[in-house]
DNA sequence: TTGTGTGAATCCCTTCACAGCG
DNA sequence: CGCTGTGAAGGGATTCACACAA
């Protein structure tokens, strides 16, 4: 189809989709793109620039079928099959991660946790043993993990990010404060939260009444 | 000084500062827009514009002082000051935020913690008692809390949202996947860690060699 | 009539290129 | 010289506005 998909757009389209399934239940057969639009982020002719990079799936005059929309946003961002997680770092946040139960609902499901401290390792989590982060490489080409999870310092990330890229992952999810470098055909995304709240205080510290 | 900053600036000062940071002990005086574009995310262009948004804290023909520009960029983000937060929700998300050590590095020192859950009210976290988060607007106000983290189901963020903003927060970190309705002196940040996954999802379904 | 799909216009961000200061 | 600060150019992404299909 069409070239260049911003991240943006990808975002919009994840909006989009969450609201058709609260929308599935609710409301019977068609949604416009200006319900579609209150309900994410965005306006009318954003949605509807949105979808016309993937085809046309309106109806003129009507809207978008709700349940075709929802099948074909599946369709385009990769959600019609299941993706294999492995999940590097068993610390808090790797842990919060595990049991994060919207991840097994839209279809990541997390088929090995891994760590270096010893005093972690073949600890159970559920049905899961934590196994030895040296296991990686083996395990990736054995379970054939599609993505990795990164909830690790950050002095260790890009070396486990390469081993995890070199057997066979093909996205990182990445929580370490450092830009790795990936080849290609390897999709990055961070996650920084100091960052997140760097930028409330920056808004709040802007729009304040201080003149600082 | 100037008008509108785009978020994508602010995530960049960010990189900026924590690339002056990592710096500081290594290197001596200072620094090219060069080198910092390098360890961030960006060109030199670029950083220089970022900064020139600000002031002008560069010498020409030598660069920027380290020492004076991480001040600089600390005042510009908002934190020469320290930020009061609370977290909003003690689940497994919420635990892992509460012991994230690079929140209190920053200035983001967590004053209380709520849940609704009458099993977890009570319990103690290092010197941390969980309040009951009906008592969410007395302790948003007594303590002088500026951020909330709302790391809550989806049902429950608006109303919370709510009553932290009327008693006084002026930002939220929200881990709840719904678009909170704020009052425009507020600033919220979104993260959405299902959306990660679905980008990632979405650029190795595109870029695979599967035409599926 | 309604609401999509889409070129055209607009706005904003990034990149370029260079004047000017140290 | 070397490197910043910045107007101008370029490129993307949003918004506008309307032809057209149901």
């Amino acid at each position: 189809m069409s070239r260049s998909i911003s991240e943006s757009t990808i975002r919009r389209l994840s909006h989009y989709l969450r609201a058709l399934e609260s929308l599935a239940a609710t409301n019977g057969e068609t949604v416009s793109s200006e319900e579609l639009a209150a309900r994410g982020n965005t306006t009318a002719a954003q949605v509807r620039k949105d979808l016309s990079h993937f085809g046309s799936f309106g109806k003129r005059g009507l809207g978008y079928n709700v349940e075709e929309l929802r099948r074909r946003l599946r369709e385009i961002l990769g959600l019609d099959r299941p993706w294999r997680v492995a999940l590097v770092g068993a610390g808090r946040i790797g842990s919060a991660l595990y049991a994060y139960p919207d991840f097994k609902r839209r279809g990541f499901e997390c088929v090995a946790v891994f760590d270096a401290d010893p005093a972690k390792i073949g600890a159970q989590w559920g049905d899961t043993t934590i196994r030895d982060v040296a296991e990686l490489e083996d395990v990736v080409r054995r379970e054939g993990v599609d993505l990795v999870i990164l909830a690790v310092p950050a002095e260790a990330a890009q070396e486990l990010a390469d081993r995890a890229v070199h057997a066979g992952a093909r996205g990182i999810l990445n929580f370490a404060p450092v830009r790795l470098r990936v080849p290609p055909h390897v999709a990055v995304e961070d996650v920084n939260l100091v960052m997140e709240l760097e930028a409330l205080s920056f808004h709040i510290t802007r729009s304040g009444s201080n003149g600082a």
